[in-house]
DNA sequence: AATCCGTGGGT
DNA sequence: TACCCAAGGAT
């Protein structure tokens, strides 16, 4: 849930998320477009679909218990290099470098002296942040260095006054130089697919059962845009076309 | 490697 | 008002 999404946006989700499936195994057992529909509006709602086959995984290769190694936790559908470090780090008491858009940033700015991050992952970056985690301890150092960038050395507007290894900081001692690499584009967003699939999406899921083809229409008048968007849907799995040519989340 | 994939709050 | 961007992953 937290992958792209602010945590105050995730929480009161999260938690109904838990009372509803306390377990693997109780999530596994619904059908996937529970799992759609109790998603609400986080966004990226792929995600969604895959923690519910990642609760299936989990209940039929790992006995319904979470695996603690980081490879198998990569193996999990939804769950890429950073996910997979920060489970077996927070939950297991692993040794990895967690690596999120806000380590990257205090790394970036503490040890590298630039205020933004390269666009992508670099090796350097990886290579620097394995060889800062500790032996002793190392989900302390995952969780104070995400911590530190969540809450104090942020995008825009970083509290550098309160922030507690300023006298160490890299980008402080060369005056906070602003960012001077190629410009990160914006992502623009209305008229795209995207927002047209999050149309369609929303009708399904603030829809018991299914919803004829007219009812789509009416959020997304582009015959050609709708159409593909909604094929996109079908094709993610997010949605199923019923026999009788109405649409539906998955059963 | 570059693109695609949602949503909403902050500025 | 228009941006910006947020505990990324899959293809």
């Amino acid at each position: 849930m937290l992958q792209q999404t602010p945590v105050s946006r995730v929480l009161p989700v999260y938690e109904a998320w838990l009372e509803r499936w306390p377990t693997p195994a109780d999530l596994a057992a619904e059908p996937s477009g529970e799992a759609v529909r109790a998603w609400g509006r986080l966004g990226y709602p792929r995600r969604a679909l895959r923690l519910h086959a990642c609760a299936v995984a989990i209940t039929e290769q790992h006995g319904g218990q979470v695996p603690d190694r980081h490879a198998d936790l990569l193996a999990l559908p939804g769950v890429g290099d950073y996910t997979a470090a920060a489970v077996a780090s927070f939950a297991f008491g692993g040794a990895h470098a967690v690596l999120d858009t806000n380590v990257r940033r205090v790394l970036g700015r503490a040890v590298s002296a630039r205020e933004f991050p390269p666009a992508s992952l670099t090796r350097a970056e990886r290579d620097l942040a394995e060889g800062l985690v500790p032996d002793d301890r190392p989900e302390l150092w995952a969780v104070a260095v995400m911590e530190l960038g969540a809450l104090v050395c942020t995008a825009n507007g970083p509290r550098c006054d309160s922030c507690p290894i300023l006298d160490l900081c890299a980008w402080q001692r060369a005056g906070r130089p602003a960012y001077d690499g190629p410009p990160r584009r914006g992502q623009t967003y209305a008229g795209t697919d995207r927002q047209c699939r999050g149309r369609l999406l929303a009708v399904l899921r603030d829809t018991d059962g299914s919803v004829a083809p007219e009812r789509l229409h009416e959020v997304w008048s582009d015959e050609t845009q709708r159409t593909r968007a909604l094929a996109g849907l079908v094709a993610d799995g997010l949605v199923v076309e019923r026999d009788d040519g109405r649409y539906a989340l998955p059963g």
